[in-house]
DNA sequence: AGCACGCCGACT
DNA sequence: GTCGGCGTGCTC
């Protein structure tokens, strides 16, 4: 019995379903390496596994006779996450149907994988290159070889051509070429800076240098000190240091330092005194410490002050010695709340998001993983933040879809977020002004606690919402269609006011929908099934899906004609015809274009608080969360871009963006004004947001969904099928529909219980180049839809053929196209 | 993911 | 007849 206990359950860092059970060599003890990193020995080849904990199935494999290998080697010193996490990985590992290691992987830093690769050279020991002359290809590796080592997918780049394993090994067989298998990666390491340690006092100088006399000034009041940073004042001190410890009157030593996110610096700040709605909540959330797992939804106006709720209840769960976790939307990290954050706790806090560098993440995770840092503050991904005592989970404007990942494990951060508050027993805050159908749902059936803030801080009057009808203009030419009256009269009194406007375009570019003016057709991907947008600026035609761009000057593709109507109205466009109108305003744009570059963004943003931009043309990107203090007027140019969207939850999104947009005016102490365009004045989304009330707005959509069986009244898999080959696509999206059904039809209950919409040909029937379909899977029972989809996934999941079909699995799905 | 096994067409 | 292509399945 002595041996079972040292039997480990390893998750391999592979896309294999299942964990496996490895022995753990004399020297370690059990306890010692749960959630540490191992190489195993894994079929042929050795991977990296991480160590769940112990065996859960001992003595069963041997029963059946299985050999159980040893853990080759330990390759981390202490755990990369607390054991108390591994019950969150399996669940996320369950419910999104995917390989537990890959869970993993994904919540770990970058840059920490390590994997072997199998490297070729010429056996120089295998004598002259053959009796009989090396033919073909065989001739052609080896000359490859002569120029240096490499492995075998890298030899077929460099041929052209793949070159076949069988090839290789009967090259190996005649002593031509020699494998050997080496270790790769794992190579973000802890950044080290040297240090200096005074021992001695400058009485005991015996050579007191100008360069020394002032290297002990700085150092006369710090015991020690960063060698970088004295260097900055004393460019020699590197080398005037290194004799000052040869004479033994310093010591150097290098130390473990931290890679410094954080931009500019903050200056702390003071809690203000709580509105008596701010303090209800507060109170509310520490009652919540005191009783476990409670959900709150936090609903409030904009400028409701939301953020000093979570600052207050984060500040209750350090008191108690627990951590706190707060999520927010990717962009909104550059803005306010981390900088609140920072203010409040300073270097308390650790930030997660995909702004880092890997060295950056990995210190960052390091700090949270020692306890230097008691708060974390980062995107979707930070819900995996290594701490062990979570006191209090907070995820600001919950609504966001970027909580959900779409690539990979396809999980949203929201949900997690909630997950993790349940396993740490621990209140959860989910904090928003449009709050999702989904939470409110939850609220409205008691599961969460809502907290309302209807007040402004200092009694702000909500903008007024005025809706333009743009039936009336349809027929104008050009931009004339959307730049109305009421929009162009509502910005020359902005500016006249000297007050700045902001003008919201759903879409970016010059050009949306460029036509030939011979033939008639829109101007289209060759790799989708979209239409190119002309960017101006950049003189080309640009593919929003998969990237792909062509000249500005290019002719028609159908009939060569070089006269192309740029239809369809872009941000691009939008700020010129602003400038037209507006010659005098300084006008900027804020998009995905203008803000690639690092720094781009915050710049805009200062630029605009400085008042030094008078009109700001953007996409949603403004929507989201800054507080801009002059901006009185919005101006929504067209609400209805969101609204055709093939998905049921259009109507939801486009009332959030609308209403999200619309806050953005009258932060200040002046009132805002938003107008509002749209063809669909009556549509209930568009109401919804002109009264700003997003109850209104869960009233009607609720009913519909209820209607349609939609969430959150079921829940959603979806399976995405692609493949280069359209025919390819066809067929194994027709064969995973027929063994859909057959599952369903042979399991007694589910027929009724789970419907199939599909498979059908995805909305966005090819993206870069890879044709899309996608079935549906609709259950109003969880665990019976689950166990389907497990069923079905199951085959799958080993598995990108790249010429055949890939099959992804998106449970909860948010992206329908 | 890789690497084995196993089954069908074009060559020494 | 074998060499060499790629579909299926397994890895403690």
């Amino acid at each position: 019995m002595e041996s079972a206990h040292r039997h480990l359950e390893v998750a391999v860092a592979l896309p294999v379903h299942g964990t496996f059970t490895y022995r753990l060599p004399a020297g370690y003890s059990p306890d010692g390496v749960a959630a540490r990193r191992v190489l195993v020995p894994f079929g042929k080849r050795r991977v990296t596994g991480y160590v769940l904990g112990a065996a859960r199935d001992d003595g069963a494999l041997e029963a059946e006779g299985r050999e159980i290998k040893e853990i080759a080697d330990v390759l981390d010193d202490g755990p990369l996450f607390p054991p108390s996490m591994v019950p969150f990985f399996r669940w996320i590992s369950d419910y999104y149907h995917h390989p537990v290691g890959e869970v993993i992987r994904t919540a770990l830093p970058g840059g920490l994988n390590c994997y072997e690769r199998q490297v070729l050279s010429i056996d120089e020991a295998g004598g002259p290159e053959g009796r009989r002359d090396p033919s073909g290809l065989r001739r052609e590796v080896l000359a490859c070889l002569r120029q240096g080592d490499c492995t075998a997918p890298e030899l077929g780049k460099r041929l052209g051509r793949p070159v076949p394993e069988t090839l290789i090994r009967s090259m190996e067989a005649c002593g031509w070429i020699r494998r050997r298998r080496e270790m790769r990666g794992g190579r973000t390491r802890p950044k080290t800076a040297l240090f200096v340690q005074v021992l001695l006092s400058p009485a005991d100088d015996r050579r007191p240098t100008p360069a020394r006399r002032r290297l002990w000034d700085i150092l006369a009041d710090t015991p020690e000190a960063a060698v970088a940073d004295l260097v900055r004042v004393v460019p020699s001190a590197r080398s005037v240091l290194r004799r000052m410890e040869r004479d033994g009157l310093v010591r150097l030593a290098s130390r473990a330092v931290y890679r410094d996110p954080f931009g500019e610096t903050v200056h702390p700040d003071s809690p203000p005194e709580l509105t008596g709605e701010q303090a209800a909540a507060v109170d509310a959330i520490r009652s919540g410490l005191e009783r476990g797992f409670t959900r709150f939804l936090l609903t409030g106006v904009t400028g409701g002050g939301k953020t000093e709720i979570y600052l207050r209840a984060a500040a209750i769960a350090l008191e108690r010695g627990l951590n706190a976790l707060v999520l927010v939307p990717e962009i909104a990290l550059i803005s306010q709340t981390e900088r609140r954050f920072r203010a409040r706790f300073g270097d308390r806090i650790a930030l997660l998001h995909s702004g880092l560098s890997a060295g950056e993440r990995l210190d960052q995770w390091r700090r949270i993983r020692s306890g230097d840092a008691r708060i974390v503050v980062g995107a979707r991904s930070a819900v995996f933040a290594p701490f062990d005592r979570v006191g209090l989970v907070v995820v600001d404007e919950e609504h966001d879809p970027s909580y959900k990942q779409d690539s990979g494990l396809r999980y949203n951060g929201r949900d997690l977020a909630v997950l993790r508050a349940q396993l740490s027993q621990c209140p959860v805050v989910l904090g928003t002004a449009t709050p999702s159908v989904q939470s409110l749902f939850q609220a409205e059936s008691g599961r969460y606690i809502r907290l309302s803030i209807r007040r402004r801080i200092a009694d702000r009057r909500l903008p007024e919402i005025e809706i333009v009808d743009l039936r009336e203009t349809r027929d104008l030419r050009g931009t004339a269609k959307y730049l109305t009256p009421v929009l162009l009269e509502a910005v020359s009194e902005t500016l006249a006011r000297q007050e700045q406007a902001l003008l919201f375009l759903n879409r970016r570019g010059f050009a949306s929908y460029p036509v030939c003016s011979s033939c008639g057709q829109a101007m289209r991907c060759r790799h989708c099934d979209i239409t190119l947008t002309l960017h101006q600026n950049a003189n080309a035609y640009r593919c929003h899906y998969c990237g792909h761009t062509r000249p500005g000057s290019s002719p028609c593709p159908a009939c060569g004609s070089t006269a192309i109507w740029p239809m369809g109205l872009g941000t691009e466009k939008l700020e010129e015809a602003m400038g037209k109108h507006f010659p005098e305003a300084r006008i900027a744009r804020m998009d995905r274009d203008t803000t690639a570059a690092k720094g781009r963004l915050v710049g805009i943003l200062k630029a605009l608080k400085r008042r030094e931009i008078d009109i700001l043309v953007g996409t949603q990107m403004v929507a989201k969360g800054h507080d801009f203090r002059h901006v009185t007027l919005v101006g929504i140019v067209c609400a209805d871009l969101s609204l055709s969207f093939p998905d049921f939850r259009a109507g939801e999104r486009t009332f959030q963006l609308l209403a999200q947009v619309a806050g953005r005016a009258g932060r200040g102490d002046r009132p805002g004004r938003v107008v509002l365009q749209t063809f669909n004045p009556e549509h209930f989304s568009i109401q919804a947001a002109k009264a700003q009330d997003p109850d209104a707005f869960y009233r009607e959509e609720i009913r519909h969904r209820e209607a349609l069986g939609y969430p959150p009244f079921s829940r959603m898999v979806q399976f995405r099928i692609t493949a280069k080959d359209p025919r390819k696509a066809a067929a194994a999206a027709e064969e995973l529909g027929e063994r859909c059904r057959r599952l369903l039809a042979g399991s007694p209950g589910s027929p009724s219980a789970v419907r199939v919409l599909g498979p059908l040909e995805a909305p966005l029937a090819r993206i870069a180049g890879h044709h899309r379909w996608q079935l549906l899977l609709i259950g109003r029972r969880p665990g019976l839809l689950h166990r389907i989809v497990g069923q079905l996934a199951a085959p799958h999941q080993a598995g990108s053929d790249p010429r055949g079909a890939r099959i992804a699995v998106d449970v909860d799905p948010f992206f329908m196209m």
